[in-house]
DNA sequence: GCAATGGTTTAGGCGCGGCTAAACTCAAGT
DNA sequence: ACTTGAGTTTAGCCGCGCCTAAACCATTGC
C-alpha cells in the first residue's frame, strides 16, 4: 500500500479552495495551448481582472506561480503538482460517479468541480484503487497518475479533420456543458462509440457522422466536431 | 425517481459550511440532552464565545434559530431540517465510505465531516440508493430519512448497565475518536458483534467483556462502556 | 441585599477573496 | 513620435467568519 512515487503528494502549501481553483484555471488554460494572462484567468474564472491580480501576488508568494508585471504567468515546478493533484481528484471523481454511482454523463463535472477540493489524499486512492487506476475519465481525458505523469494517447484526431468514409472510435470529448453531453450521449456519442463520417461540409460547417451502434446518423457543427477526438481506425 | 415527501429538500436558505455547522451542532447538543448554550457551542466548535454570538445573530436573522439575550438557543422548524439534512449527508458518506470504498472504521469520520458540505442533493440520493436506503450508519447511529424522520430503536441499553453474564448485540458506539474506534476494533467489539458481559466492577471503574467471534475478552473504563450501546438478548 | 463569578455580549480588528473606479503600461497604427 | 486602446495594476472598499479585551448581565452564596 501507499505510493513512493507519489509527486502529487508532495504538494502541501497553504492551500484553499481559491489558490486551487487559480492554479488549475492557470494549468488548463496552458494545456489548451492557450496564454494564462490575467483576462484570461479572470474570463474562465468569472472573477474580476484586479482580483486575479491580487490573488496573483498571492500565488508567487506561495511559489506557485512565477511572475514579471504585465506578463503571461507561469506555473512553478509545485504550482503544476498541485494543478495536476486537483486535475487527478477531479477525473478521478467523474469516472467515479458514472461507474460507480450511475451519475448522468452531463452532471458529474458541476459535481466533481466541488468535491475536487475536499476529498482527502486517502480517500483518492481508495477511489483510484476502486476504479482500477484507471488512465482515462469519461470524456476521454488522461487522469494524472500519482507520479505526476500524464497517460500518453497517440493518433487522435478531431472528427472536423477526418474525411468522409473514414472512421473510428470516439476517445475524447472537450466540452463540458451538459446540454451538448446530453445531445451527444442520446445519439450514442459517448466516448468509446464506433463511428464513421458521411460526410464533410466545410461550406455548411457542418460534419454528418454514422453512429454504428444505433444505426443513426447525426449532423453537428464544425465548432463542436472540432472538439470531439477520434481514435482512426489502422 | 425523486423524494415528494422529501422535507429535507425544502431547506434552501442562504448556506455556508460556516451555518451549517453551528446548526448541526445546535442539534447534536439537544440531541445528547445538553442545553445549546453559548459556551457549549463555543467549545464544541472550538470557536471563541464572541463568535458564537456573531453567528447566532446571523442564525436568529436566516430563521434557523430562536434567541432571546442570555438563553439558551432554540433551532426552528427549518433550523430542524437543514440540521437533518447534513446529518443524514454525513451518516450515509460513513457508511458508503466503509462499505463501498473500505476506508476504515476510524477514519471515515473525519472524511463525512467535510464531505457533508459539499454533496448536492442527486449525489446524496444514488448514495443512500447505493446502499439500500439505510437506516443505520457504521457507528450505529440512526440515519435521518428524507422525510426528516428518525428511524426508531427501541430497548438498546448501554454496556455499564448491563448486569455480569447477561449479554447482546452491540448496536451503538456513541465516540468518534480514531484511537478508541481502533482499539475496539482491534477487540472485536464492532456494531453488530455479540458480546456478554463477564464482570461489572464500580468500584474499579471497569467492565469486562466477552467477544463471541475472536473468543477474548476485554476490560475497559465505565466512561467508555456508558457509550456503548447493546441490544440485549430476549 | 449584595458582591462574586461565570456566561454573554460589545467593541474593535484581522485575513481572505471578492468588488469598482481610476491610474497606469505597453504595443500598435497613423 | 504620438495617440489610442486593450490589458494590468493600484486604491479603497465590502462581507464573512474568526479573534482578543473589556464590559455587561444574572445567578448564586453569604
Amino acid at each position: 500500500m501507499g505510493s513512493q512515487l507519489s509527486a502529487l503528494r508532495s504538494v502541501v502549501t497553504p492551500r484553499s479552495v481559491a489558490v486551487e481553483d487559480y492554479v488549475k484555471c492557470i494549468w488548463t488554460l496552458e494545456e489548451m495551448g492557450e496564454e494564462p494572462s490575467g483576462t484570461a484567468i479572470a474570463a474562465k474564472l468569472e472573477v474580476s481582472p484586479a482580483s486575479v491580480t491580487g490573488m496573483g501576488r498571492k500565488l508567487v508568494q506561495l511559489g506557485l506561480v512565477e511572475q514579471e508585471p504585465y506578463r503571461p504567468w507561469r506555473l512553478t515546478a509545485s504550482g503544476r503538482l498541485l494543478a495536476l493533484e486537483i486535475v487527478r481528484h477531479h477525473r478521478l471523481l467523474e469516472l467515479f460517479l458514472v461507474r460507480s454511482l450511475g451519475m448522468g454523463w452531463d452532471r458529474i463535472h458541476a459535481e466533481a468541480e466541488v468535491l475536487e477540493h475536499h476529498i482527502s489524499e486517502e480517500l483518492e486512492e481508495l477511489i483510484a484503487a476502486a476504479l482500477g487506476n484507471p488512465q482515462f475519465d469519461p470524456h476521454g481525458h488522461p487522469i494524472p497518475q500519482p507520479d505526476g505523469t500524464m497517460p500518453e494517447r497517440t493518433g487522435i484526431i478531431p472528427l472536423v479533420a477526418i474525411e468522409a468514409g473514414s472512421g473510428g472510435v470516439i476517445s475524447q470529448v472537450r466540452d463540458e456543458t451538459p446540454e451538448v453531453l446530453r445531445f451527444l450521449a442520446e445519439r450514442g456519442m459517448l466516448v468509446g462509440a464506433t463511428i464513421t463520417i458521411r460526410e464533410q461540409s466545410p461550406l455548411a460547417g457542418t460534419v454528418t457522422i454514422f453512429v454504428a451502434d444505433g444505426d443513426l446518423e447525426t449532423t453537428i457543427g464544425r465548432d463542436l466536431a472540432a472538439h470531439i477526438d477520434v481514435e482512426v481506425d489502422a
